[in-house]
DNA sequence: GCTTTATTGGAAATCGTTCTCAGATTCACT
DNA sequence: AGTGAATCTGAGAACGATTTCCAATAAAGC
């Protein structure tokens, strides 16, 4: 097997030109346009081509002449390689790619790390539009983004920005019903584990100002259904623990679940507003010698495979879809002037991990 | 919160040095050479690329001129959405996203789809190099890369391409040491079940000869390793059946073992050239009311997490790292002539999955 | 006050295509 | 042979920036 040759000085499609004697226009459309030229002659230019090892015209310069890059950007949260750990980021990511396939266009990865704030890459970057994904309000590279003059999608947060599309799901309603699911259960006295409601690193208890001033939308709504389920049941909501934790792991959620518990013992549900902490609630809850669900009933969001084979009680919501959803808006927008937004539903599974509160004496408030 | 807003006709660098009576240069410096003017001026220039909305030098116009994209390329087995959904594939791709978000280099997935065969995408791609993985010696886009004029990295396979750096593992080591494994527990009759040794499909027996003439090297290279293990032990190799499977996914993992049951019941043990085919085994043998490993030992070869859970004797390999060498390979040559080959350590994992042979009369050969 | 030396901004060439439009050639048909 | 249609081809202008000189101005040295 020979490997590529590459001469030291690449030919061009205007150098082929010369070499064969004919005009730019002809070796261009010998690519782009088939029909355009009798096929011997085609034949002659591509045989050509080969011969000088011209690899066919240059992607960038192309580009540049029929401002089409083919390729759409993709935003992150965070760093881009924690998006491969991330069950929810990678469904997303298996629909988007799949919408691009169809297309045709290929998917450029932004490259951002947390350190370096170098909104660069969003303006290095030759795309035909972008992709955002959960991000916060005031991140910088998403300001970078809009700053372009290329259409924007955005998943689940921020949302309403002026201008963009949306996709994302009714965390709040999501929230309500698995709220009113632990109500009905008989549970009163309730903790709560979310992600990070700022960009500046906080761990430690929320209250309510912080959780209605977070700048992550997601996180807003589905405490707010929360809090709408179990104000109607006549828990005052200011009263709940709220215990917030920065990073996004199942390490996180043990620990979050540990200072909660050592502050609120008494607490006979904990819900966590991401499966992956709820999984860290769950190792830290039996690391306690706590039984799950008879002693402390654990409910999670998200769906995520794992969690579901944890039988964990979970809201589920379509990241595959999400990230198709989101392809489509982007590549088969025709010319349309309206931002569009697409909600789409999420599923309460109950699993193993919640269960009727055991009717001992004062804490019962059933019927 | 306001959207954002693009004028019809967008500004570009020479409208806003017409704008401003300076000269194009004069503006390009503000954005890269701030060194280059004095820092009122430039002030000047920004605010009035802001009043404009100016989005700052056009990327794909800029990387024309420096030639340079600051993007990689990465092409990948299959579809592109496949990658996501494959735990190897993930991991790869966590630390080659660790490696560009380093150096700051985008990474555009090339759109692939197993049906239509446009190579096109490859030759639209604006990058600067591509990585390439684990794909077929003869596939079309691979083909197509090499004929780009950019260095390319080579993840596991093809080997041996001329001309390209390379970076995988030592295969042929790893199934030695768990063919070996096999041996000293006793096991003389087994079955193996590999992955796709073609580019068309084919499920179902594979002879020595299509097991040598795999236009997968990794495959041929794992079956390699294993018959040097039993042809060592006095076992002839071309007695072994090996059955194929094209797709790659647990049921395939199942049905394959399923078809080699059937067909040869009196193996002892089950090696699976990969754990995604492994965990299919497993679920296939304990559907037949086969005990593992008492009755049938099962083996994998990866290490992909999820098997690890579940206790599978198998042959791990570092995803993560192969993915960050890659990038290390691509972004870090200088101007090197001559082409790298980095092969990553193995390690047997011995799980639950395997053990001694029970000495049951006529088929036990130990001592 | 005159020359030397930094500093700063500008003119023009270039990167490799595609596109428009007009001119040239071929071909069939009367 | 003449005509009109059909098919190809070619010259030059974008596309939007960067880069290499060069000229002009300001500061400094004697």
């Amino acid at each position: 097997m020979t490997g590529p040759q590459h001469p030291r000085r690449p030919a061009t499609l205007a150098s082929l030109a010369a070499e064969l004697g004919v005009s730019r226009t002809t070796v261009s459309n010998a690519y782009n346009r088939p029909d355009q030229l009798s096929a011997p002659l085609r034949e002659r230019v591509l045989e050509a081509a080969r011969r000088l090892g011209y690899p066919g015209p240059d992607p960038v310069a192309r580009s540049l002449r029929t401002r089409r890059a083919g390729a759409v950007g993709l935003l992150l949260t965070e760093a881009l390689s924690y998006a491969f750990r991330d069950p929810g980021a990678t469904g997303f990511l298996e629909g988007l790619a799949l919408a691009c396939e169809k297309a045709g266009t290929g998917l450029l990865l932004v490259p951002v790390s947390p350190e370096h704030s170098d909104v660069d890459a969003v303006y290095q970057a030759g795309v035909d539009g972008f992709v955002v994904y959960s991000v916060s309000e005031d991140d910088p590279h998403f300001r970078a983004v809009l700053q372009r003059p290329v259409p924007t999608v955005v998943c689940d947060q921020p949302a309403d920005i002026g201008g963009v599309d949306r996709v994302g799901v009714d965390d709040r309603a999501g929230t309500l019903a698995l709220g009113r699911h632990l109500v009905e259960l008989g549970h009163r006295r309730v903790g709560v584990l979310c992600m990070r409601l700022g960009s500046r690193r906080h761990d430690g208890p929320a209250d309510v100002a912080r959780q209605q001033g977070s700048s992550y939308s997601v996180q807003r709504e589905r405490l707010a259904g929360l809090a709408a389920a179990f104000t109607e049941a006549g828990v005052n909501w200011a009263d709940v623990p709220v215990i917030e934790r920065f990073e996004h792991s199942a390490d996180a959620g043990a620990d979050g679940t540990a200072a909660l518990l050592d502050a609120h013992p008494g607490i006979t549900a904990l819900v966590c507003t991401s499966d992956i902490l709820a999984l860290g609630a769950l190792r830290e809850a039996r690391d306690r010698g706590l039984r799950v669900p008879e002693d402390l009933s654990i409910a999670g969001f998200d769906g995520v495979p794992e969690a579901e084979r944890a039988g964990l009680t979970t809201v589920r919501q379509p990241f595959r879809e999400k990230g198709l959803e989101a392809g489509r808006l982007l590549l088969e927008r025709g010319d349309r002037n309206v931002s569009e937004h697409v909600t789409l539903p999420t599923e309460l599974i109950i699993g193993s991990s919640t269960r009727q509160l055991r009717q001992s004496g004062e804490f019962f408030s059933g019927w």
